[in-house]
DNA sequence: TAGATTGTTAATCGATTAACAATC
DNA sequence: TAGATTGTTAATCGATTAACAATC
């Protein structure tokens, strides 16, 4: 446990702010500072200065931020130093979408096992990862260390599946399920709930009228 | 343009509430007090009675709120009576993913067109559509009364694509590109950044040791 | 040293919660 | 009518912005 908890207004905005770095960076630029920053990503400096002095002074005065320096720091304070050991349960189209795309196992986050009930499928790979029937899935977490589940079931099977899974040691989940879950305060828990994604933009339109 | 502006926190619980009012519903249950919905749900009542209070009084003093009514409602303001025509630019699997997952169209948000630059897939079918080569987008966007792009190609492409989709009358971005779309006023931007979502996991995790 | 820009405190703004009068 | 629960105002809390002293 962290000594002060830090909020997560902030801490939903440190992965913009690793995105603008790593662009600098690529650009070879080597420093910035909040004024500058602020213009690109369109909040105020104030605000960037506020967010960076919660994990430390990463600035220098008169002179602004490294942005290598920056961008490690952030890097590391978002875990991206080390690796995480995921699981997909459900191999339906989104699973295999998450399976496919690249850049998760980029920043550390690497898929080791595939679970469905469809016995049909299990069996099958995907991008080289075997599909697993359920009944293996919580020994396979115990013995590879998985600390992310990444859930991408129908909602009526989440619950389930994740009470299961709190069992073993599973650290965080994210959660493609249309359900809210409700595991033990040590283990986390990050909704991605497409579908009110998709009514909040269908508010915003209809509002702009 | 609304009377006043309602801020995006209420919208996006909005949502939430739908969900929960909608097994409700299902169960066959009529009426529900914010006391009882706060149970359910884990946030104040008095956050409840405040959010609902801004679209109008819903409820009824002595009573609580009718449950289907409620529904109606919110449904309503979300704009779910109301069908949404949809493109997908980029059917690559997380487009595809989508295309498949049918609850949106139950929602009244309905796929009409695919579009993708891979000539070696335009031509072919997705659920029944047919995947378009970029070319033709514009047109197709003017003549089927597109109002929501779904972007799910990589961010290089994005921004330009958004550029063009925002002179065809487009009204909504659902935006899974990792860049920040810069759209006019009178276009709205919902950001699905699955990575960012994954850091912030990650970093909740790491916090929780 | 002078200029620039951070780190941090203080002021403002907005969102959440509490309280209670209105009313069904 | 009495009890329950909303709608709404007031109080609190937290997050954002502004200001400026510290310092490179």
């Amino acid at each position: 446990m962290e000594d002060r908890e830090i909020s997560q207004a902030v801490i939903g905005r440190l992965p913009r702010y690793f995105r603008y770095l790593g662009e600098l960076k690529d650009q070879g630029i080597e420093k910035v500072s909040s004024q500058e920053l602020s213009d690109i990503m369109r909040v105020t400096a104030s605000q960037i200065r506020q967010d960076l002095n919660n994990f430390g002074g990463f600035g220098q005065q008169g002179y602004g931020y490294n942005v290598g320096d920056l961008y490690g720091e952030i890097g590391k304070i978002l875990g991206l130093h080390k690796e995480h050991n995921l699981i997909i349960v459900g191999a339906g189209h989104l699973g295999q979408a998450l399976v496919n795309y690249m850049n998760f196992e980029r920043r550390g986050f690497i898929f080791r096992g595939i679970f469905d009930i469809d016995k049909k499928i299990q069996g099958t790979q995907i991008r080289g990862i075997t599909v697993r029937p359920m009944e293996e899935m919580a020994a396979f977490v115990r013995e590879n260390d998985i600390d992310i589940a990444v859930l991408t079931i129908p909602k009526t099977g989440a619950v389930e599946v994740a009470e299961q899974l709190a069992g073993c040691g599973i650290r965080g989940f994210w959660n493609f399920a249309h359900v809210d879950l409700h595991v033990p305060d040590n283990i986390q828990v990050e909704n991605v709930h497409l579908s009110d994604s998709l009514m909040k933009l269908s508010y915003n339109i209809l509002s702009h009228d």
